[in-house]
Parts: structure tokens; C-alpha cells; sequence
DNA sequence: TTTAAATTTGCAATGATTTCAGAAATAAAG
DNA sequence: CTTTATTTCTGAAATCATTGCAAATTTAAA
């Protein structure tokens, strides 16, 4: 997806899209990565002229808020972003801390019982362990 | 389950039983809630002659380490706990903010796909939408 | 009882996140 | 092209759950 697209999704969001903000979008959407509002704003905080931290993280909310990106909290100590918006499962390995996605077989709701008279508007599924790189290190 | 019983398990994982540390895990195991570090403070100050923050934080942290209690990070501004280690979903409603715990059909495995090489020992279904009582409040 | 180890405590420090108010940029109206 | 209103951006300060630390207390063993 190109810069036009996205400034589009925007535009259909209800979000002008500022300099700032396209930069930001394109990188949460780009990345394969998972990352922080820190890591973006160290990414992008000398490319664009000039960003500050708060931009980043009151952009990212607004992102939150549209249904854009999805806030990870698979970690208890920061937070992480993902451009992805389809249902995947995130594993966090816990030695080498990365994130990876995982497809689901189901939705979520073909694992849950008794949800009648809830409504369900966001699920996550997070799964911690050792990841297959680390895994095969110790060997 | 009893005093004596929760105290025996305090003895089978390793952990010392303190008149605190019981206090706290009879606290988490008994109630149907998913108290904060704050609330199982704010609950158990009183009865106990003297108890500070730190040492429930440092408790249920020795609880999760030991498997005997869940961390719920559903929440992305605090952290809850749960005795109940059996798997089950959490539902978290964005109106009243109550924890509900949701009885699932399938074991985790069933939703993932590529997991092989990876470990996983730990999984958190979370939900989130509206629940039952807030959504007929409406009506 | 003495002694060493484990536990608890209170307070200070941490660090990610949020808030704030002013400045800059942008858009709309005249 | 101005003026005006609105939105956006910014750095600094504040917030708040959690943790680190060292002293005080309790427990268990000898």
C-alpha cells in the first residue's frame, strides 16, 4: 500500500492526515514489527523534521480510537502497536522478547461459551513461551 | 477450601506460609472477583494487624511465579489477579469495567496454527465489549 | 537462648504514559 | 489576500502503578 492509499484511509477515518500522522500511519502499517510509541518516535524523529513523543503517542491513540491499529498488552510494562486489524493471535517469547503474529484457525467466538447478552467487540489472544529461534539456541 | 488446605498448597509450591502470605492467597482463591494489588491490600490492611502495598505486590508476584495464581492484563493501566488457573476467557466490559470469566470450549491449540517449534506455556483470551447488565441498562 | 535466614515494611525511585498550556500550522470565511 | 477559528504540535511537568532498597521484624534451626 502506498502513501496515497493510506492518506485516504485516513481521510475515510476522519482523521486529517498531517505530516506527522502519515508518517506514523505508514510506519505502524509498514513494519512487520510490533512496535512501541518510543520505537516510532525514534524511527521517524529524523526524517521527519521535527516529531515529539506526545505527537506519537496522541496519534497513535487517535489510530486506537478509528479501529486503524490495534494496541498490543501482551507485555505489562509498555505498549505495543500492530497495523495488522485481522484477527491473529500474538506470541511473546520470553526469552528474546520479540512478538510474532499467528494466524487463527477460528474466530474466537467458536472458543467461548455463555457470551449470549454480551456484546464482544475486541478480542485478543496472547500467547507467552520460549520461540522457535530461542528454543533452538538452547540446543 | 479451608485455611489449612490453602496453607498446605503454599507448602507443596515452596513458599513459606506467613501469616501475609496466607492471608493474601486465602484473599485471591476465595473471591469471585479479580482484585488489584491495590484492593487486596485495601481488603486485608484492616484484618491484619499490619500490611504494606509492597509486600502484596511482592506476594502475588511469588503466587504467579509459583503457578498458583494469574496475572490479567486486560487492563492496560493495572494489573489484576485470579486464583482460578483453570483456562478460561476473561470479558472485560468498557462500561463498568468488570472482569467476567468465560468458561471456553476448546483448548487454545484449537484456534492456532504454525505453532510448531514454538513453546507455548501460557495463553490469555481476553474479550472486550459491553456486558450483559450495561447493555440492558441502556434499553 | 542464640544465631542466621527469611520476611515484612515504609519510603523513595522508576519509567511508561498522560496532561497541560502555549505556539505553530492549517482551513474557512469575508 | 487578510482575518479568524480550529486543529495540530510541542516540551515540560505531572501521574500512577510498580519496584528497589535498607532497616526492622519474625521465624526456624542449632
Amino acid at each position: 500500500m502506498n502513501r496515497v492509499e493510506l492518506k485516504k484511509e485516513l481521510i475515510r477515518a476522519g482523521i486529517r492526515p498531517s505530516v506527522q500522522r502519515l508518517a506514523i500511519y505508514e510506519y505502524v502499517k509498514m513494519t512487520k514489527q510490533h512496535p512501541t510509541a518510543e520505537c516510532v518516535y525514534e524511527s521517524l524523529r529524523d526524517k521527519l523534521g521535527s516529531l515529539s513523543l506526545t505527537t506519537v503517542y496522541n496519534t497513535l491513540k487517535l489510530f486506537v480510537d478509528a479501529g486503524l491499529v490495534i494496541m498490543l498488552n501482551i507485555d505489562n510494562t509498555f505498549h505495543c502497536f500492530d497495523g495488522d486489524t485481522h484477527p491473529h493471535a500474538h506470541f511473546r517469547c520470553n526469552t528474546c522478547g520479540k512478538i510474532y503474529d499467528f494466524p487463527m484457525k477460528r474466530d474466537y467466538h467458536a472458543l467461548v461459551e455463555d457470551a449470549e447478552g454480551f456484546d464482544v467487540t475486541e478480542a485478543q489472544l496472547y500467547l507467552k513461551g520460549i520461540c522457535k529461534v530461542c528454543k533452538s539456541l538452547k540446543n
